[in-house]
DNA sequence: CTTATTATCTCGTTAGGCGAGATACTCGGT
DNA sequence: ACCGAGTATCTCGCCTAACGAGATAATAAG
């Protein structure tokens, strides 16, 4: 396993330093609203299916954190007494618990990730179509070689 | 608050995907090894500094990933019980702790990370040089819109 | 040579997450 | 209508990563 130092390596330290710096800025959002990384990864995934005009329940939840059951039940646990979410029992289903997401959560979560999106949005502005296409394929191959890779 | 929708946003989702990826791509690999999160990062960290010629101390070590001095003995302990890494006491400065990485170690992190790096590689190959400046253009921007972000 | 600083480690505590199992509800077959 | 299988969530007990406070040891300053 040698050690790659081309021209190409430059912009693999750069992804990995952005993907570091944008951990910590999540990570800096939940200490100071005295939540937990976990806690953060939750209220993105409800924003996102909220967005999405879905339902998400406990199960749903854990299974797209990588949680079991316990896990899930002690994140709702902790997500509720801070007001963030509310456990709402399926009239259909009485067996589900969706999980609605309170308004204020919703906005502090764009207070410290609005800013972030606007500035990366601002960012493509600068750059011509091919440019942006050709990001946008670089992530997509990013994605698709980290969730490929054994 | 709005909800942007503009064509920029699928790339701030696929941003968020691949980091979400790469992540879970770690994970996968600490678990796969008897390791947890911080362990693999601690690695990186060293591999990288090791890959620089200079040395890493315990207290360098945990500022870099953001533990207390007590955190910090605990995860060298565990890289030191699980043969990953070794305590070598600097002999200018008997204060400090040096800490080497394993070879086997190295090339376990490059069995898991190399691939990636590698498809990294061939993905940046497809592109031309104005392609490429744009990609680096845009992560760069992007880390250092997230090491601004209050 | 005494005091401050730096580097690391020890001890006790907190809390997130896991495994196992309990509980509650739905649904298919008879 | 009933019984068992399957599904969704929760409770209990445990483990351990990380923290805070403070001890220990070595260097550096006055």
């Amino acid at each position: 396993m040698p050690n790659p130092q081309g021209p190409e390596m430059e912009v693999v330290h750069l992804l990995r330093a952005a993907t570091v710096e944008l951990a910590l800025h999540s990570a800096r959002f939940a200490s100071r609203n005295g939540m937990h990384p976990t806690d953060v990864r939750a209220l993105i995934a409800l924003m996102d299916v909220s967005r999405a005009g879905e339902e998400m329940t406990a199960g749903r939840l854990g299974t797209a954190l990588g949680l079991n059951s316990a896990g899930t039940t002690a994140l709702v646990d902790r997500l509720e007494r801070a007001g963030h979410v509310r456990r709402v029992r399926d009239p259909r289903d009485r067996r589900r618990v969706v999980i609605e997401v309170d308004e204020r959560a919703v906005g502090l979560g764009w207070s410290s990730f609005g800013p972030l999106i606007q500035r990366t949005v601002e960012l493509l502005q600068g750059y011509d179509e091919r440019e942006v296409a050709a990001i946008r394929g670089f992530l997509a191959g990013v994605r698709d070689a980290a969730a490929a890779g054994g």
